[in-house]
Order: C-alpha cells, then structure tokens, then sequence
DNA sequence: TCTGGGGTCCTCATCCTT
DNA sequence: TCTGAAGGATGAGGACCC
C-alpha cells in the first residue's frame, strides 16, 4: 500500500459484524408468518420513511430513507411495520454479549452493527475466516438472525468490507490488498462521503476511490476545505488509524417529531414543546447527567430548517428549565418568521456529571429539578401518559 | 417522489475577554 | 483611555451516519 507507513494496522485484525436487515429479521423471530414475504419497517404516517426493508421488497426498488408514500407506490403488497424498539434494544443486547465471547474488546456502533478487535486471536480460534463463521453461526443458532462480517486492518477498510459480505456472509481484505480494493469503488462507498460530498466530487470529475485517492490536493482543498480533503483523501487509500473504543458519554439528548399538517397555532407548538421537553428532561435525569444548555430545531413547510440554542445560567436537568428555555427561543424565533412549522424539536447540550448544587437563587423548598424527579417516579410506576403538566 | 428520529462532528461567524 | 490581536465561548448551520 502505498501512501503513509502504517504500522498499527500490521497487528491489527479488526471485525465489523453487521445483522442484515436486523429490524425485518427481529420481527419475523416475533411472528414467522413475515418470512418469505416483502416487509417495510418504518414511519407508516403520511410523513414516514423507511428504515429497513427486507430483500424481498427491496427487489421492488424500495431501501432505507425512500418516503413511505413512495414505498407504498413501488411495492403495495408489502407488510408495512411500526417497528418495536424496545424489543430491538432487547435482541441487540443479546448479540453484543455473544461477541463478548469472542473478544474482550467490542465496540457497539448501533443496535445492529459492532466491532471486534480480534488481533492475536488466531491461536485461540484459528484462522480469521473459520471465526467470523463460529461468530455468525453463534448468532444465527442463538438468536436466528443472518450477519454479515467484513474484517480488514482497520475499521475503515472492515467497514467497508462488510458490504461485500452481505447478505449472510464474510469478506476480507488484508492491509496490502486495501487500496487496490478501494481503487475502483464508488466515492459514495467510502463511509464520510455522503450526497453532497459525493455531488461536489463530481463535480470534479471524480467518481471512484482511486481517482480521490490520486487526485490533485488544491483543488479538492478549494472544494471541500482543507481537512476534509486531507480527511477523504487518507480513507480513500485505506488509511484509517483510529483506535477501537467505545464512545463514553452522551453529548446531547435530543427529541423531535414532525407534524402530520404544518402546523402555525402558538397553543398547539407550546403543548408539544412541552411534551418534547418532558421527554428530553426525563432522559437526561435518567442518565445522571445535567446539561448546560437547550436549543430548538424549527423545520418550515419548504424544508428549511434553523435552530437557536441558548445556555443556561447554571447547569440543570428539570423539566421547567428546559421548557422555559426552548419556548423563550420559539417565540423569538417566530417571531423573525411566522410561518407554519412541519417538525419541531428540542434538544440539551454541554452534557455533564455536575453534582447537584444548592444555588444562591434557588429559593423553592421544592426546586424543578425535584420536580421532575417527582413525575419520573410517577411516569414510570403508571406509564408516560399518567401525569403530565396542565398544558399538555 | 418527497423526504423520520436520534445522534456526532465540523466549520464559520460573532462576541467577549485578556 | 483607546486600539488591535489572539483565543475561547457561544451560536448557527451543514453534512453525515444508522
């Protein structure tokens, strides 16, 4: 490989296990009747969007992130599904510990999908191949669900490889064979490089990883900014350093939902920046963790989208906090532009583990933050819907 | 054709402090 | 006292991922 001398990768043999169509399978381990047959999971409003869709629909051209409308259109004799979260979180637990049997060292990167440092572990398990098969066979008997797995020198090229693995299989690419495998790939392969990056690369008359990999440095720096093309140029040879650990802490909780119609009334936003606050404040008190600051996203019947966010003048978890802060910023903002709103949303940011403080101007026997510890406790002993402020 | 929800990271502009 | 540079904090928006 040509390039920057990469010597980390040498040792490294990294697995990037991916379960295929994870939602669609999940739910056919809930009720057979599914397998066989097209099923789409996802938003099934007016509004929503597919998530995932098994094989048998996507030969109708129906994938991931298409509008529901359109799903429907393509491929109408299809099982269309809400999806079940919780028993996702349910299953996805289960698979992460099976590839803790495997390596001390995984990192989960959603419900579906983890890595696995498997460096060193040919003498316990044999060839790299013949483990990625014990690992998918685990899987499978264990919980009946098909995985894919790349494996490569790093991540980047795992990652990568994975999408050659699929449906159900695996795929490897060793360090000296990463370049040349990622030569002749679409940029759009190359996790990073999503419709806009991939737009402007066009632009430039690049549409591969080699052509990225080979191109002039000034003017791909003039189009995409100097790091990013460092960045992209690096990850098109192969070149991935990053080390396997796992994220430690939430930076931000977020909540959002978009309305069936835009909606404009004042009364009907503030009932459900309400309820998006409650609902952020609870995850947030439930993770232990205080935020410094709230922000809003507003998105307009043209798909334009602004947020405004604003700190707290010191740090908190409770509902009225984050409520009052997110309305004083909606009514600002409505008032630059009143138009009628598709989705609204709250968020909290600045997150961390500040130990509860007695402040000065905290003058209440009963503070906010006590609050809503109060209505937690309720919420979960009765469900969310059990109490809730008179507003909403 | 019509675009969800929950995140992270990056860039750029502006403001404030030193 | 005024001015400008530097740097951090904050705010806004864009791009991307699953």
């Amino acid at each position: 490989m040509s390039g920057e001398p990469n010597t980390s990768d040498k040792e490294r043999v990294i697995f990037h296990v991916d379960l295929d169509a994870f939602y669609v399978e999940a739910e056919r381990q809930n009720d057979p009747s599914l397998i066989g047959k097209p099923v789409v999971i996802g938003g099934i409003g007016p509004r929503g969007v597919v998530a995932t869709a098994s094989y048998e629909a996507r030969k109708f051209g129906v994938h991931s992130a298409m509008a529901t409308a359109v799903a429907r259109r393509l491929c109408p004799q299809a099982i269309y599904l809400r999806g079940n979260h919780d028993l996702y979180r349910t299953v996805s637990k289960k698979f992460m510990n099976i590839l803790r049997e495997y390596s001390p060292n995984v990192v989960p990167v959603s419900v579906d999908e983890a890595y696995l440092d498997m460096t060193g572990t040919e003498r316990l398990y044999g060839e790299t191949i013949d483990t990625a098969d014990q690992i998918r066979k685990a899987v499978r008997d264990q919980l009946g669900l098909p995985a894919s797995i790349g494996i490569g020198p790093s991540k980047l090229v795992a990652k990568v490889s994975t999408e050659h693995a699929k449906p159900d299989g695996v795929f490897q690419v060793r360090l000296q064979e990463a370049e040349s495998f990622f030569a002749p790939q679409p940029v759009r392969n190359l996790p990073g490089i999503g419709p806009k990056t991939g737009a402007t690369l066009a632009k430039l008359e690049i549409s591969t990883l080699g052509q990225l990999a080979a191109a002039p440095v000034g003017p791909l720096r003039r189009a995409l900014g100097p790091n990013h093309a460092d960045y992209v140029q690096r990850r098109a040879k192969g070149i991935d350093n990053a080390p396997l650990k796992e994220r430690v802490k939430a930076k931000s909780i977020s909540a959002e939902t978009t309305f069936e119609t835009d909606v404009s009334r004042h009364s009907e936003l503030e009932k459900v920046l309400k309820s998006l606050s409650e609902r952020v404040g609870t995850r947030l008190r439930k993770s232990g963790l205080r935020a410094r600051g709230a922000s809003i996203k507003l998105r307009y019947g043209d798909f334009s989208t602004i947020t405004r966010q604003r700190t707290f003048v010191a740090p908190g978890d409770g509902d009225q906090l984050i409520y009052d802060t997110a309305h004083t910023l909606l009514v600002t903002a409505m008032r630059a532009r009143g138009d009628a709103i598709r989705l609204l949303g709250v968020s909290v940011t600045g997150l961390g583990e500040q130990a509860a403080q007695l402040s000065l101007l905290d003058q209440n026997p009963m503070s906010d933050s006590d609050t809503s510890e109060a209505l937690d406790t309720i919420r979960e002993r009765f469900g969310s819907e059990a109490i809730s402020w008179g507003s909403v």
